[in-house]
DNA sequence: CTTGGAATGTCAACAAGGCTGACATAAAAT
DNA sequence: ATTTTATGTCAGCCTTGTTGACATTCCAAG
């Protein structure tokens, strides 16, 4: 895609961007997201769980029925990978998987309620973080976050999330 | 620009903050995060390193002759960990180590000119991701995407990272 | 219908990089 | 002289990536 497109960029915007102003951004966005995954892990620990057992029961809950593989392809792991949390998660009773209808290769998973409550616990405390940042930075603030954000995606992955959103209804 | 009143918001900024919005956030923030990374890691493969030695190298960079007890606060990892990525590091010659000349307790880490020269090569394929998104993005969401995360990050660890720049100079 | 290939998911084994605990050494501080 | 601090190292564990091998299921071509 044409990097330039939307901007109709004066010459104004080149003096930000020096190396040390960018520098600063890959800073912030390592430490942020420390923070960002912080209060989730310690609730975690309690569980004898790790950050991708969150990922898993996030996107579980997301699009409820989904199968592995689009779970793979949202996660961006190996089956494999995918494979061992999910078998926990399973034992465990918090995600059911049920075979298929259509095709019964497949395998459609959804959260119980002990999962339900789990991943609420683990979202709350993330929202809550979230939320507070949003706040202290203020409603713009969040709007150019956000646009930064979707800038700094790999657009293929992010693109056929979207596309698996919307296929299923 | 206008969003001047960085404080004393009014109640307009309840209408944003929905479990919905917040919820797109984290996953903004869960994507943006892996097309943060993904550039350098590919470097790093060709290398036989990982995330953790690109980290090292960046903040010993960052500021020269660190010792090893600063860079595991900013790192936020055990020295257990953070020593085995630097024997290697030292091992195959991209980071020296010398006795500290004040405190010969401490020692005093330096890239040499292989390891600034991996470090250029990392450092450059992330800015070039991170300038990509700000232009895209624009002055002004730039401000906001620094203003949100450094609300987000946790205090403590931040303000230890600053405190540690301006005590050496 | 049968057979071969493709898609899907499971099991096994390995590696990176976190962690804790224990311990050694050298130097600084008391 | 003793204690504390900074660092390094060894051993062992856990999570979460990886690849390889394999079973099951579906579908399409013969």
């Amino acid at each position: 895609m044409g990097q330039g497109g939307s901007g109709t960029l004066g010459g104004e915007n080149l003096l930000f961007l020096t190396d040390e102003q960018l520098r600063k951004g890959i800073e912030a966005m390592f430490f942020a997201y420390r923070g960002f995954t912080a209060d989730p892990d310690r609730i975690l620990a309690d569980h004898a769980y790790g950050r991708a057992h969150h990922r898993a029961l996030h996107f579980i809950n997301r699009t409820h029925g989904t199968t592995v593989n689009n779970l793979l392809t949202v996660l961006g792991v190996t089956k494999q990978s995918l494979n061992r949390v999910l078998r926990t998660l399973i034992a465990d009773g918090l995600v059911e998987s049920r075979v298929g209808r259509t095709d019964r290769r497949e395998r459609n998973l959804y959260l119980t309620e002990a999962g339900k409550e789990l991943e609420r616990m683990l979202s709350e405390a993330q929202r809550n973080r979230m939320r507070a940042a949003y706040r202290a930075a203020g409603p713009q603030a969040v709007a150019g976050f956000r646009q930064v954000l979707e800038a700094m995606m790999d657009d293929e992955i992010f693109r056929q999330y979207i596309a698996l959103k919307e296929r299923r209804t």
